[in-house]
DNA sequence: ATTTTTCATTCCTGATTATGAATAAGTCAA
DNA sequence: TTGACTTATTCATAATCAGGAATGAAAAAT
């Protein structure tokens, strides 16, 4: 192993990327303030994140120095102030998908019982805009912001359908092709092929190609000049075989809020 | 300068804090994104903000693989998933302030038209939770997260005063007595003599005292267990003569919320 | 009061990362 | 297509910071 020798960058993934350490530590920061719901103390962060006290005294005296993190009562912890949301407010209502969108995940995930949530194209990753948690014990456990590999997802290859040959293999350059399970697809004609396959079929499906026990079933979503898909999700043992019941749902639920597809799906060019 | 003689340590504001720079950069670019309102390319990104190329791409890459940055459409440039949205409303949910609150503070804004907010307490300074800005077009610029010395404005003693002789003593401890102008009180005996002051008045005000050409009105607002302030601000100009009006009609308005003072305020132990 | 325990803060240096410059990839116009 | 231009990515090293250990301050227990 390392075979250069010498002491090796700090990188991540597949694709070389340089992380920012702390960068990525604010991030942590505020999801663990999310999970916990209440203030922390300097010592309860360093202890529960793994992080050394010093450091954790720098980074928190940052944030708070910044006004994102403060105390609301004195000696007894901190907490994220509503900064955080204002921000969120501003930047997300200059975005906004339509609120049927939001009606549809909440409608096909109450009639299907799973998962459910929209995606949009990031690099070479789906990633959920939306989404919509089933109520099963066992259950696809997915949140706004979670991204899965657009190649080894039935949510993604629904939204390379809608993408002209040309686009898709730009963005098949840039896939490593990892093996996450038996099932992941390792080519770009293994892919294509679950395309058109896709097509046949009159919808996308996956098999524990990411994630291990999870089935998933997935259309296309055009959206004025956005090409998103919606995604049904579940453990493999109660998705599965009900995976055409599912699409037809999916279908249903499309034509009802006015948002049905269109004829074929894949663009040849 | 600088008697070591070693390089200094990268330090900031009067306390010595270290800033752990790439956690402030975070901050920032939301705050880019939250004024900009679409998306923008690595290259506008480090355009706009002056960060060199390769840093911007290390950290957008960083915050990107964490799922708070995607692109919205391909080449398009990077903009702030829900992700962001959802979070801040988990956090914000959990300590909520009373909306009684809001409504208070857009009721006085609208009453007196300067800029009202909300402060509490965070180490030696009064965070503003609540703000509603004035539509002068000359005015305070306020937004929630902003700061204020706890000693050197109306929102900070309006705060203080709430506390008994002790607790404030530990406050003053930390607290540099920087001079920001010509009236910021300077010692210990300056802000408990405009404490006393305040008491006798009925309510504290400020000149000036940090931030320039600014006059201030504020009045305790005890709310549970936390101790809270709310005040009125705005230029000199306009606002300085008219204190007394002002406290008025913030009294008026805490009464017809409920929210009216106890009697004597400052607590001698 | 005194001791014990917990938590916050400072300091210094080895380890990590930010950055300029070079290169690659992609886009647009003609 | 070609060429001009813009944007994204890699790399080596100077600059900066993360973290261990010691100290100080406060709270809890005795």
């Amino acid at each position: 192993m390392n075979p250069g020798g010498g002491r090796t960058p700090h990188r991540h993934g597949a694709t070389g990327q340089m992380q920012v350490k702390q960068a990525a530590n604010v991030l942590e920061l505020l999801e663990y303030f999310a999970e916990r719901r209440r203030p922390a103390t300097l010592a309860e962060i360093s202890d529960d994140l793994g992080w050394p006290r010093s450091s954790t005294f720098n980074l928190v005296g940052t944030i708070v120095e910044r006004g994102y993190l403060y105390e609301p009562r004195p000696r007894a912890g901190y907490y994220p102030t509503p900064r955080w949301l204002t921000l969120a407010l501003t930047v997300a209502e200059a975005e906004p998908l339509p609120g049927v969108v939001d009606d549809l995940v909440a409608d096909v995930a109450a009639a299907t019982g799973e998962t459910t949530a929209v995606g949009t194209l990031t690099g070479i990753h789906a990633l959920f805009l939306v989404v919509a948690e089933s109520r099963h014990q066992v259950r696809y456990h997915a949140r706004v912001g979670d991204r899965v590999p657009v190649h080894a997802s039935s949510a993604g290859r629904a939204i390379l359908a809608q993408y002209p040959a040309a686009s898709r293999e730009a963005i098949y350059r840039r896939v490593a092709f990892e093996r996450f399970s038996d099932t992941t697809p390792l080519g770009v004609e293994n892919v294509e092929r679950a395309l058109l396959e896709a097509e046949e079929r009159g919808y996308h499906q996956s098999d524990s190609e990411y994630i291990a026990d999870l089935a998933g079933v997935a259309l296309p979503l055009p959206l004025g000049d956005r090409r998103l898909s919606i995604v049904v999700a579940g453990p493999t043992s109660r998705c599965l075989a009900r995976r055409p019941e599912t699409a037809a749902i999916l279908k249903a639920a499309l034509s009802r809020h006015g948002l049905a597809e269109p004829g074929p799906q894949a663009q040849s060019r």
